[in-house]
DNA sequence: ATAAATCGTTCACTTAAGTTAAGAAATAAT
DNA sequence: ATTATTTCTTAACTTAAGTGAACGATTTAT
């Protein structure tokens, strides 16, 4: 199972035996069931989640429906913004199948990066990746259609379709489960001309 | 004038006369007329820009027009994409009203930083901040509907409404100037009765 | 100063998303 | 296994955004 982190490691790093252990003695690994909640709104947490295997959800509650914003697979994690400002989270986070993921929290970072200035680097070239992935992610959604996301997602993670709930999805592209099912059916509609 | 951008820094770490001199002397001051256009699509930089008086904006062009997804305003700056991964940008960067801005570049970091770590830290706070901006920015953006949107940037950039033109705005909202145009007059209606 | 271009608004019409409701299909619970 | 719950789709209707065109108003260029 840690084998998948430490590859995931290697694309940034190199890791000693040493280091290799050090991380695992911190006890990162949580497997944890589907439908967990990781995260509720108004709680404050430390931890961020980095998964392994599964796929966890970001949403907020407003005016009693789910509003989800964003989803995190394999080798993509979260730092909820609790965690930074010690303010009560706005959203909430959950797995939607079962997931292994590491929860790491500040002191951890703190204890590994005084042992391995390695890491200071990869943390700082993954939130330079993120930033620039965030950024790029927010134009494309502006700039496009409800369609044009759709067909989008289609292209570039074609698995989301497959996994996730299409209600989720729906807000995920900021429209209603009603509409996707349309649009679904509009483009077939299309594609069979 | 440079006032204002050591006003700035002296959020985030204070500095002596010796480090404002080292900053002053990069030349980093340039100002420039409304209009400007200072990145085009295709073209690559090495430059961020950091704006101390003025406004400029990001935008595509896509099948012939624009769409606008940022203004950066007084203390807010931008690294383009190209900056950091070195390809040709995607969109362009210009000047809606007469601006001052400083101009830096990646060596100008590495000498700055080098010779006063405490920049170091600044950067990475700033970078925080900003990560942590632009996730709020991105989901309440998925989370609103047009009119909603241009009732939080009444809110929260009034500003923005008064300085930029009307059809700028409406593609940074995600919609066309006359459906603008059209929400106003019934947001107006609204506010009469 | 005048002409040209750009900008903002309005209107009529089209297209797509929101809403409410209903029913079938799939999942989860007992 | 059966019931209950959730999920997905379809449909009819409403609301809001897209489109194309027209017309002043403003800004820019000459």
């Amino acid at each position: 199972m840690q084998d998948i982190l430490f590859d995931f490691i290697a694309k940034y790093i190199t890791l000693t035996e040493e280091e290799k252990n050090a991380l695992l003695s911190l006890g990162l690994f949580r497997s944890v069931k589907k439908g967990t909640i990781l995260l509720k709104e108004g709680q404050i947490t430390r931890e961020s989640f980095f998964v392994l295997k599964g796929c966890i959800r970001k949403y907020y509650i407003i005016d009693g429906d789910e509003k989800t914003t964003a989803f995190f697979t394999e080798m993509e994690g979260i730092t909820p913004h609790c965690a930074i400002n010690n303010a009560p989270s706005e959203y909430f986070i959950s797995c939607i199948e079962d997931t292994i993921l590491t929860v790491s929290n500040p002191d951890m970072g703190v204890e590994i990066n005084a042992k391995f200035p390695k890491f200071e680097i990869m943390c700082r070239i993954l939130s330079e990746e993120l930033l620039a992935k965030q950024q790029i992610n927010f134009d494309e959604f502006k700039t496009s259609s409800p369609e044009q996301r759709y067909l989008n997602l289609l292209q570039n993670r074609p698995d989301l379709i497959q996994r996730v709930p299409q209600h989720q999805l729906a807000s995920y592209l900021g429209i209603k489960p009603q509409s996707l099912s349309r649009l679904r059916a509009r483009i077939f509609e299309k594609e069979k001309k």
